[in-house]
DNA sequence: AAGTATGATTCGAT
DNA sequence: ATCGAATCATACTT
């Protein structure tokens, strides 16, 4: 114990900080004693340092050197010891691994947003997913959404050949790390416990690169989510005979404007616009209608006509009556609209 | 360019 | 869930 100790100072003053002394004459002139200068320890060190600056070919042949040096077999056996004595205060250290919830988050989303996960079938199924979460109705798919799934199968496709890079470098880079512990294992001890730990390490720096690349694919996403909904903010006004009949029903339901739903998919069918446009539409009309009844006036009188003009017209098919007059063209029933007249 | 019309969205109330 | 109300953002008009 007493020769090992010694030799421990003697070799940890050197291989740590080059001192050139331990103060402990005792020591050198054991060492001295054995035929091995401490400069030649020092030496040995110091080509291990240096062993990156060579060529591979000298390396290897250095390392052969060292691995055939009569004092290998003590080094390791004091590499053993210190090694035992730093590991206990290791151990405790590294026992904590939560899942980041930051990263978390992210694959959460790009699940839910069908860039990662499973194939195909998971993305278009996602876009049509946000797309009706969106507001539209499942039947007005056309050239925004293919468009936009478009946009989204090309994120994909960049993110997961980003993330198979990343994990090829990262199982290559592991490799290569294995191989070394490997190859200096023979040289040191290299407990499988401090190898998982380097490997975790390894890992660690790689999901964070793998965050980063998820945060912007992310970033990405939402970008394309609000330029499609910007899309779909793009009004376009109904056509001419859209708006006709949405008038038409309006102005003779013009005590009770609120189409039931059957009513609406009726509407919405007969203008080619959706069952919500048609809502909006009326939510809009009772609300801008309310507000300045004087305005829309006109517009009142006029569809009164129309509908009067029909029904005169349906009613002159029917009786082969032919008088080209409206009958009621003198006063025209003025529209009783109650804001608070719902039923 | 400024003003108006209009479809869509958002928010709070019911 | 649906409405009114306010508001946004664009289309259309002047």
């Amino acid at each position: 114990m007493d020769d090992q100790t010694r030799m421990l100072t003697g070799l940890t003053g050197l291989g740590g900080l080059s001192q050139p002394d331990v103060g402990d004459p005792d020591s050198v002139r054991k060492q001295q004693s054995l035929g091995q200068p401490q400069q030649d320890i020092g030496d040995i060190l110091q080509q291990i340092m240096a062993i990156t600056d060579e060529s591979l070919d000298e390396a290897q042949a250095r390392k052969h050197a060292l691995n055939c040096h009569r004092m290998k077999p003590a080094l390791f056996s004091v590499l053993c010891e210190i090694k035992e004595k730093t590991v206990l205060s290791i151990r405790g250290v590294q026992e904590e691994d939560p899942p980041d919830p930051q990263i978390m988050r992210l694959d959460n989303m790009l699940l839910a947003e069908g860039v990662s996960g499973p194939e195909k079938g998971g993305g278009s199924a996602a876009a049509a997913a946000a797309a009706a979460a969106a507001g539209g109705s499942p039947t007005d798919s056309s050239i925004e959404h293919s468009d936009y799934r478009a946009k989204l199968a090309q994120i994909r496709q960049i993110y997961h050949s980003e993330l198979e890079k990343y994990e090829q470098a990262c199982s290559e880079f592991t490799n290569h790390v294995m191989n070394l512990l490997r190859e200096q294992s023979r040289t040191r001890p290299i407990s499988p416990k401090e190898i998982e730990r380097m490997v975790a390490i390894i890992h660690r720096k790689f999901s964070s690169i793998q965050m980063q690349l998820k945060q912007s694919t992310c970033e990405a996403v939402m970008i394309l989510r609000s330029r499609f909904l910007d899309a779909r903010r793009k009004r376009r006004n109904f056509n001419k005979q859209a708006t006709e009949v949405l008038n038409e029903y309006f102005y003779s339901h013009l005590s009770n404007p609120y189409p039931s739903e059957e009513a609406k998919e009726e509407l919405a069918k007969k203008c080619g616009i959706t069952v919500s446009q048609v809502s909006n539409w009326f939510g809009n009309k009772r609300i801008r209608y309310k507000k300045n009844i004087g305005k829309f006036q006109e517009e009142a009188n006029l569809y009164a006509v129309k509908t009067a003009v029909d029904a005169a017209n349906v009613s002159a098919q029917a009786s082969q009556a032919n008088s080209p007059a409206t009958p009621n063209s003198g006063g025209y029933p003025a529209p009783c609209y109650t804001p608070d007249g719902r039923l």
